[in-house]
DNA sequence: ACTGGCACTCTATTAGCGGGAGTGCCAGCA
DNA sequence: TGCTGGCACTCCCGCTAATAGAGTGCCAGT
C-alpha cells in the first residue's frame, strides 16, 4: 500500500507536533491541533499504516507515535516547505557579522551566530587550505639557522611553520629564496604545489641544494601533508535544552565525538555546491552521534566551497527552521568571503 | 575548641573518601578503611566539631557527612601531601609532547594532555600578546590600498590584519614603511610598543602621513587594544563522569560557562609564578561555576609567565593529583618554551 | 578522654493501586 | 470502499504506604 496524501500529511503533523511538545502524539490531540477533516479513528488507521511502512513507532503500546529516523527523512525530503527567514533572523546576521576585521573573527562570529540562531551546536570549519590559492609566502628570520615560513593564502588564512636548516643562512641567500619560492608558487592553488615544488628542488644549484630541500619537505608539508582543517565550535550549552531527553540519557558521547576534530571534519565535509545536507540520526555513521542529526552547508565565494558549516542538534529537531538558517549563514560568509 | 592533629586526620579521610566514592562518608567507614585507631563514636564527636568549624555538612539528617567548600580548602592548604607522578605519567606527558611542530601544535597537544590525564576540563591560553615581544613584522601587499600585517612574537604566535590604504602606494613605499617598523618595534616588549608608534608617525615625512596613520591604527590595535588572548579547551565529555551527580544536577550553567572566553580568562589568569592556584566551589566568582573548582598555573620560560594552563573539575576533585598533574605540565610546556 | 549501647531520624526502595491517555478492533453508515 | 463512533484493553505515571538500612546524637560506664 503506497501512501496518499493524507497519511503524509498525518506524518507531517505528527513530526511538527513531536519536534515542539518533545511527546509522542496521539490520534485525538492530532484532529485537535490540525484541521485535517477526519476523526481520530482515521487518523489511527492512517498512522498504523506509517508505523508499517517504518515512519513512525510507539515507545511502548498504548503510547503516542513518534516519528523515527525514516520518518524524519521522509518530512525533510518531501514535506517540508521552506521557511523564509524571519526579517528578525536576517538583521541578527547583519548585526552579528558587521565589523568582523580579519578570517578569525569571521569564523568565531559565524559559529556564535549559528549556534544563538538554532539554539543547537554549530561547526564551522576554516577555509580549506587544500581549497585555497597560495598569495604570499615569507620567509623571517629567526637565527641563522631557523627561519620561519608564514604562508597567506587567498581565503585570508595564515600558516606558519619553523623551519630547521641544515646549515646557516645568509641574509642575501633568504632574499633570494623567498623570491624565487613566490614566483614558482603564489598564486598557484595548494593542490598544485607539490610538483611545483618539486621542480623547486631541482632547479637550484648544489651549494644551496640542501637548505631548499629542507624548505621544500616543510613546505610540503604545510602546503599538503598536513593540510590542517582548523574548526570552530560553540553552542555546545544547547545540548542541554530539553533536559537530557534526547540523546538517550547521557551527553558523554556527543560531547566525546565533538571534541574529535576527524569526525566534524565528517559530518561537515564533502558537500556539493549550493545545496544543504542532512543526515539523520545514524545516517552520519558515527555511533556517538546516533541519535543527533546534522545540517550542514558548503560556503565560499560565488559558487565555489572553500569550507563547510553546520549545526547539530537532537534528530527531534526543527529541520526547516534549521536548513534555512544554515542556508543563509553559508550565502552570507560565501559573500563575505568574495569580497576580499 | 580548636582543631587537634586527630580532628585534622578525620578531615583528611572524609575528603579522600568522598572525592573516591562519591557518597557521603559515615563514622563506621571512616574507621574501617582508615587506621585511625579510635572508635566510630569517637570519630562522631570530632564530625560534629568539625561540622561547628563550617568544614564538612550532612545532606540530610542521618547521611554520613561530605566536605564543604572550607573543608577542601583547609584540606588543600593544610593537609596535602605533594604527590609526585608516577613513571607512567612523566613518560605520557613526554610521549605526548614530542614532535610537536609549533605553537598551534603544542597549545593544542597540551590541553588534550592535560585533559587526559586530570581527566576533567582543560584549558590552555595561548601566550599573551601583552607579555611577548615583537620578533618580526611583514608587510604584504594585496593590492595597491591594501596590506597585510603580519606580526610574529617572540613567543611563537603570529597574528595578522588587514590595513586598508587611504591611497595606493608603491613597491618602494611598502619596502620601506617594513624597515622602518621593524627598525622601531623588533624586540620591543608589546606593552611598550604604543609609545614607539607614535613616534613612528610624527617621525614620518607628511606625504606619506596618511598612510603610516591608517598602518599605525592597526597596530596598535593589533599590538594593544585588541590584545586578544586565545585559548584552546578539550576535555568537555569529561564533565559527565560521575553522572550528573557533581554540578548540581544539570551541565548546563558549567558548559555556558566554559564558552565565554572572559570567564576562562578569569579562571587562569592573574598568576603568581611557579605556583599552582586552586579555586574552590564559589572562590571563582562565578555564578554558573558554584559547584566547580580550578586548579591553574601560569607557564612561561624559566620564572616568567607567558600564559596561563589550568583543569576545572567538580569540586569533589583529587587535588592532590589534579596539582601534581598541572604543576608538571605547565612546568613542562614552560620549558619547551624556553628553547625557542 | 574514649567507648559501647541504644533510641531516633531520615532516605531510598519496593509494592500496590487507581487515573488517564491512547490504542486496536468492530460494526454501522455514506 | 472509506470513514466514524463506540468500546474494551493495555500500559505508563504518579501517589501512598510500608520497610529496611545507614547513620547520627546522647549517655552512662570505664
Amino acid at each position: 500500500m503506497s501512501l496518499d496524501d493524507r497519511k503524509l500529511e498525518v506524518l507531517r503533523a505528527i513530526v511538527e507536533d513531536y519536534v515542539e511538545t518533545q511527546e509522542p502524539v496521539g490520534s485525538k490531540a492530532l484532529v485537535d491541533r490540525h484541521k485535517l477533516g477526519v476523526s481520530p479513528a482515521t487518523v489511527r488507521n492512517d498512522m498504523a499504516v506509517l508505523e508499517e511502512e517504518g515512519y513512525i513507532r510507539q515507545p511502548h503500546t498504548s503510547a503516542g507515535r513518534v516519528p523515527t529516523d525514516a520518518g524524519y527523512r521522509l518530512f525533510v525530503d518531501r514535506l517540508t516547505k521552506i521557511k523564509p527567514l524571519s526579517p528578525a533572523e536576517r538583521r541578527a546576521i547583519e548585526r552579528f557579522m558587521v565589523g568582523a576585521v580579519d578570517l578569525d573573527d569571521v569564523v568565531h562570529r559565524t559559529v556564535r551566530l549559528l549556534a544563538q540562531l538554532t539554539r543547537q551546536v554549530a561547526v564551522v570549519q576554516y577555509p580549506s587550505l587544500s581549497r585555497s590559492a597560495v598569495r604570499h609566502l615569507e620567509l623571517v628570520t629567526i637565527s641563522t639557522t631557523r627561519l620561519m615560513l608564514v604562508m597567506i593564502t587567498d581565503t585570508g588564512r595564515v600558516e606558519q611553520r619553523l623551519v630547521e636548516l641544515p646549515a646557516p643562512i645568509g641574509d642575501g641567500d633568504v632574499w633570494d629564496l623567498r623570491r624565487r619560492v613566490n614566483e614558482k608558487l603564489a598564486g598557484q592553488r595548494l593542490a598544485d604545489t607539490p610538483a611545483l615544488v618539486q621542480k623547486l628542488v631541482e632547479e637550484t644549484d648544489p651549494e644551496r641544494r640542501g637548505t631548499m630541500t629542507c624548505l621544500a619537505s616543510v613546505l610540503l608539508e604545510t602546503l599538503v601533508e598536513r593540510s590542517e582543517e582548523r574548526l570552530a565550535l560553540a553552542g555546545t550549552a544547547n545540548l542541554t535544552r530539553g533536559g537530557v531527553l534526547d540523546f538517550q540519557g547521557t551527553l558523554r558521547p556527543v560531547l566525546e565525538a565533538l571534541e574529535e576534530e576527524v569526525i566534524l571534519l565528517k559530518l561537515i565535509g564533502d558537500l556539493e555546491p549550493r545545496t544543504t545536507r542532512v543526515l539523520i540520526g545514524d545516517e552520519n555513521q558515527i555511533d556517538n552521534l546516533r541519535s543527533a542529526s546534522v545540517v550542514s552547508s558548503g560556503y565560499g565565494p560565488g559558487t565555489t566551497i572553500v569550507g563547510g558549516l553546520g549545526v547539530l542538534g537532537p534528530t527531534r529537531m526543527d529541520y526547516p527552521g534549521t536548513i534555512a538558517t544554515v542556508r543563509a549563514v553559508a550565502r552570507y560568509v560565501g559573500d563575505l568571503l568574495a569580497q576580499n
